[in-house]
RNA sequence: GGGGAUGUGGUGGAACUGGUAGACACGCUUGGCUUAGAACCAAGUGCCGCAAGGCGUGGGGGUUCGACUCCCUCCAUCCCUACCA
């Protein structure tokens, strides 16, 4: 009788002797290269069931590569600096820093008792100096290159406690400490022109091997529109109000402008008329999500002042609205209420004029449809798309207006009035700013004092004035710029002369990247532009920083995303304990496709335990014998063969195209389940012992990147001519695979009536005549006239009637 | 508001290219083993129906010999929306 599947002694001594041999550490050679990673974690404090699924798919993959000689490279690190570090600060008194640190080493301590084959060699922390001393340079070098410049932009102001809040800690418009009414508060920020290269961005979204819907989501952010810049003169001024509008077709139906409450004019005009000023101190109390912008409540106020129509000279309302976005085109709307949802609403509420100028099949407005003129002057009966490049030639020939290409993508605003991040390396003089010298760098953020709260560097005299009348930016950088260029970083982490190096060439780009889909548009084009501009500097090569990605769906707990911040995770720990890491590793990947989001429950937590308890059992104590494969196999062991063949082929495919792990397990059950009983005792023919031993070793294999500590563990006992589970994939035999038979289906009018099995040689109208015999084919046709015969190879036949 | 996804038994899910709906598991039911339990083993398990058979992939409509799969429409849920990461 086999002893008892104990994981806790299997599982400690495997991962012993992979740190012992140095398995997993990582260096260049001459195979092909394989480079897979996911995304670092921010150390929140412990593992959640979120990291266990994106980490465990990362590894299935680097070791199923491995196995498949390829040279992999898998780095892990930490996403250190944050918002959470400082909230933890202030609710339990330890400094960020320290907080970041105890959680970096539980968060370890948990990741090494999954079995991840990571090359630890590389670690990154992006709060060291060592990490960010690098970033530092890379904005100096963008500053060089003309990509980083200063502008107002708005942040929520508690002005109760006089700090600058993220949108997450703005709740129903309020501070989440205080509960003070947040303001819109313009500030002095740092911008990275990002939009330099959104016509890059968008056009080598065509090249990658990504998922379409990733792909089409930065396609829209980036927002590429093809339209009209309009200018409107201000009557009795010589000034104009500049307009873009992807629809020129529609300009007749134009009945008022509306401006943004931060538009030069709206302040200027504030100035003056308390009613103005009034309503610009109302548009304050809001949140600076866009989210929340557009679902608030539309508001305007006339300014009376009119602009003059450029093709009617018809005079048009100039109004101030809640909802037009300065930083978006020009900060003016032209409102053409007959054919835009948003302007009818407008209109409707304030009393302008609606005007149809579009004609559909539609009778209600607003038609947001393209159509035909009316009401257009001579462009009436001409098509929407006709009559804008007429218009825009009449425009122009005016002087009224241009042709113009437009981004929905802003500029990226890198500046954070935080204390957890990395420093931004600028002095200034008379409030001027300067880079500082790279002698001076790293900047580094200053330790705080004991028991001292974590305040914005603005409140650090210390830091920030350094004498000669010079002061530091207080500001820090947006962590995303931490995570911009991290997976560069890692080819070269244990380097302290270069930022990149000889292995950076080797390793890049990223084969896989793994990581969740809320990733899918900032962070990942923030890379891509990172790589990009680095590109464009000389410190990288290549146009992309990831050749293929996999968008992991969300682990959802009551209906929400796991997360620390929403207090809703659940910890892995209990569950490593009572059942080992290799079950909850299998359950992770048993329980639903990756790319699928997935209500957590621990409901077949048992059946992934079940199933290696029965894979232990069948080969623990069990020895490969060396046997000659000259049989001549009966039936059922060819049939066993073929199962075994045919089942390495399907792992194949789920593995490494599909990313399909959960079928690719019920397909190794299905083989296991599928060992008829009597192969399995001590009495069995030797080539009954010989299809017994395919079915272990192919499945040892073939489970070893999910569950790698029992296989390896089976392994070494069972299998004497090879020493290493991981030192080699096994080859299918596709004449094994091939039969002679197949189920034919046969339907009646696309219903089944009927299976058979068939020999593949058959012809056509043979097989009909076999399966018009089955009688309950026969007795659903009856009398009826077969009107056609549909035939599907190897398939299905289908009786019309 | 905008953008992207998802919806199949009691539960997680399978059906890969328009061709057997429910693989593989969980749970449950019955039986075996056991002093009892755990564990394990065997059989059954979409719904209605004694059966023959019929119905069935979020709702409604369409295309097709044939639709979970394609088209239209409606509903619900999740993610992102530029300062959570």
């Amino acid at each position: 009788m086999s002893s008892a599947y104990k994981h806790k002694s299997i599982e400690e001594a495997i991962q012993k002797r992979w740190h012992k041999e140095e398995r997993y550490v990582s260096k260049v050679d001459d195979r092909e290269k394989y480079y897979c990673l996911s995304m670092f974690p921010y150390p929140s404090g412990k593992l959640h069931m979120g990291h266990v699924r994106n980490y465990t798919i990362g590894d299935v993959i680097s070791r199923y590569k491995r196995m498949q000689n390829f040279n992999v490279f898998q780095p892990m690190g930490w996403d250190a600096f944050g918002l959470p570090a400082e909230n933890a600060a202030i609710a339990n008194k330890v400094s960020p820093s320290d907080w970041t640190s105890q959680n970096i080493e539980n968060m370890k301590t948990q990741l090494k008792s999954l079995g991840f084959s990571y090359d630890w060699s590389k670690e990154l922390r992006t709060c060291d100096s060592n990490y960010y001393k690098w970033e530092q340079l890379i904005f100096k070098k963008f500053y060089d290159a003309g990509l980083v410049y200063r502008k107002k932009s708005l942040v929520n102001w508690d002005p109760v406690d006089e700090t600058v809040l993220a949108n997450e800690q703005v709740i129903d418009g309020k501070g989440w400490r205080s509960g003070a009414q947040i303001e819109l508060k313009e500030i002095d920020q740092w911008f990275i022109k990002i939009t330099d290269y959104a016509e890059e961005l968008l056009d080598s979204l065509d090249n990658l091997d990504w998922p379409e819907n990733v792909k089409l989501m930065q396609k829209n952010w980036i927002g590429k529109s093809y339209g009209a810049e309009i200018k409107y003169k201000i009557d009795g001024q010589d000034k104009y109000l500049t307009t873009f509008s992807t629809r020129p077709d529609t300009i007749f139906g134009v009945s008022f402008l509306a401006i943004s409450p931060n538009h030069s004019l709206s302040i200027e005009l504030s100035e003056n008329d308390k009613n103005i000023s009034e309503f610009l101190e109302k548009c304050k109390e809001a949140k600076a999500a866009e989210a929340d912008i557009a679902k608030a409540e539309k508001l305007g106020i006339d300014t009376n002042i009119k602009v003059v129509h450029p093709l009617t000279d018809k005079k048009i309302p100039v109004w101030i609205g809640n909802f037009v976005l300065l930083d978006y085109g020009t900060g003016v709307v032209m409102g053409v209420p007959g054919h835009d949802t948003r302007d009818y609403e407008f209109a409707s509420k304030y009393g302008l004029e609606i005007n149809q100028v579009i004609e559909t099949d539609s009778t209600e407005l607003p038609i947001i449809d393209k159509g035909v003129l009316v009401n257009s002057g001579k462009f009436d009966g001409m098509s929407s798309e006709e009559a804008s490049q007429k218009i825009i030639k009449e425009l122009i020939e005016l002087d009224k207006g241009k042709e113009l290409i437009q981004f929905r993508l802003r500029d990226w605003g890198v500046s954070r009035q935080r204390y957890w991040g990395c420093p931004i390396p600028v002095i200034y003089e008379e409030s001027l700013p300067k880079m500082v010298n790279d002698k001076d760098i790293p900047v580094e953020l200053p330790k705080l004092t004991r028991n001292s709260l974590p305040t914005p560097l603005n409140q650090n005299e210390d830091f920030i004035n350094i004498g000669n009348n010079l002061f530091r930016e207080s500001d820090t950088f947006d962590t995303f710029m931490d995570s911009s260029w991290y997976y560069a970083r890692f080819t070269s982490a244990d380097n302290d002369n270069e930022i990149f190096d000889e292995n950076t060439n080797y390793w890049l780009p990223v084969d896989l990247y793994i990581g969740g889909i809320e990733h899918a548009i900032l962070h990942l084009l923030y890379s891509r532009f990172f790589h990009k501009a680095l590109r464009d500097i000389g410190l990288l090569d290549g146009d992309e920083p990831f050749k293929r990605l996999l968008t992991q769906g969300m682990v959802l707990k009551d209906g929400a995303k796991m997360s620390k911040s929403k207090g809703n995770t659940v910890d892995p720990q209990p569950y490593i304990e009572k059942y080992g890491a290799d079950t909850v590793r299998l359950y992770m990947m048993f329980t639903s496709p990756p790319e699928q989001s997935l209500e957590w429950s621990e409901s077949s937590v048992e059946g992934a335990a079940r199933f290696l308890k029965k894979l232990w059992n069948l080969v623990n104590d069990r020895q490969n014998i060396e046997l000659n494969n000259k049989f001549d196999f009966s039936k059922d062991e060819l049939e066993l063969r073929r199962k075994s063949h045919s089942t390495l082929k399907k792992v194949e495919h789920d593995y490494e195209v599909r990313f399909s792990f959960n079928t690719a397990i019920a397909a190794i059950m299905e083989l296991l389940n599928s060992i008829p009983e009597s192969y399995k005792e001590e009495k069995a023919t030797d080539s009954q012992k010989f299809c017994l031993n395919e079915v272990i070793v192919f499945s040892l294999k073939m489970l070893s990147p999910i569950a790698p500590h029992i296989c390896e563990h089976l392994w070494n006992n069972f299998q004497t001519n090879e020493s290493c589970i991981e030192s080699s994939w096994p080859k299918f035999d596709e004449d094994i695979i091939e039969s002679e038979e197949f189920e034919l289906i046969i339907q009646v009018n696309g219903k089944v009536r009927g299976k058979i099995n068939i020999d593949k040689n058959l012809e056509e109208e043979e097989i009909k005549n076999i399966a018009l015999e089955v009688d309950n084919v026969s007795n659903n046709i009856g009398e009826n006239q077969i009107k056609k015969v549909i035939y599907v190879k190897d398939k299905l036949i289908n009786f019309v009637i």
